[in-house]
DNA sequence: AGCGAATAGTCAGTGCCCTGATTAATTCCG
DNA sequence: CGGAATTAATCAGGGCACTGACTATTCGCT
């Protein structure tokens, strides 16, 4: 008794959520490239030449795990990583022709996923679900930069 | 070019829902126990003396995984696993005392999680939510048991 | 009874994800 | 200029998640 439903913890339902989407993902996308190493490659084409701390910020990763899927994706040769001249801190990323290639295919791919994972919802469901989704997770991420508090001057 | 806005991607916004509420679930609820460990022991004090597979069935987790979870609950004694007698393939699982009293006790902090979790939507959005995130969750569950094609008899 | 299929659990291997500590380079500022 | 604080990246360590291979036990059926 006094156990609860996990069917109404947000959380639970956000990890089975992903695990829906790895699945379908790994079926339908790739079995090779995952889902966070697409978001990476994608960043790169957006801007490329990022160095790995702002590619994490874009795309939600934290340092230690950027670090490893850019060096997975390095192994297998679709980004190069040089030392930037002007600051010694950092690497310089940018995709390779094969990098290029591989984010064309999978782009392709990933968008009939997408279609797939939400056929469930009609279309204006789906607006509210990225919305809430979005919304949601946008506030906690707040939580964890508590916006400064104006008197930080120890 | 010829990049993808990730926003509108529900396996990235899965994926930053299930970091923003690991985020929240460390600093509000257990820095120990994690939120899989919480649903394994709320599945036991459902119904105690559940065997690992049925266990991983009812929150979601595989085999592997599972046996993972149990393990490591079973080095912090939260809970006892004895061989069942009629089928020496299964482990019976039970909460020991402190099993107990670490589920009384997480339930009430997951709860006031939820609510901060949660907080950005309103009641009927929050219902919304549910809806939405388990059907699509659902469906994508449902694609991998292809639901036994009539015609199986090879 | 006895053999083959099915089932519970383990193990090895890969990948994501976080924290805290460390190292190297840069920037701030007196 | 030169030391202190900051910043990019790495490393160690713990936990979740999946697959495929393997072991042990049980079940189904002849």
């Amino acid at each position: 008794m006094a156990a609860v439903d996990l069917t109404t913890h947000p959380g639970h339902l956000a990890r089975r959520l992903q695990q829906a989407h790895y699945l379908l993902w790994n079926t339908m996308v790739s079995e090779e490239i995952t889902s966070p190493q697409f978001a990476v490659l994608n960043a790169l084409v957006v801007e490329p030449g990022l160095d790995q701390r702002t590619v994490g910020e874009r795309v939600g990763l934290d340092r230690s795990t950027v670090a490893e899927v850019i060096s997975r994706l390095g192994r297998r040769g679709l980004l190069g990583k040089v030392r930037d001249p002007r600051d010694g801190r950092r690497f310089l990323l940018r995709l390779t022709e094969d990098g290029l290639r591989t984010h064309r295919k999978l782009t392709v791919r990933t968008a009939r996923m997408n279609q797939v994972f939400l056929a469930p919802l009609s279309a204006a469901e789906q607006g509210v679900f990225f919305d809430l989704i979005r919304r949601v997770a946008d506030a906690a991420e707040g939580l964890r930069h508590p916006a400064e508090p104006l008197a930080a001057r120890p």
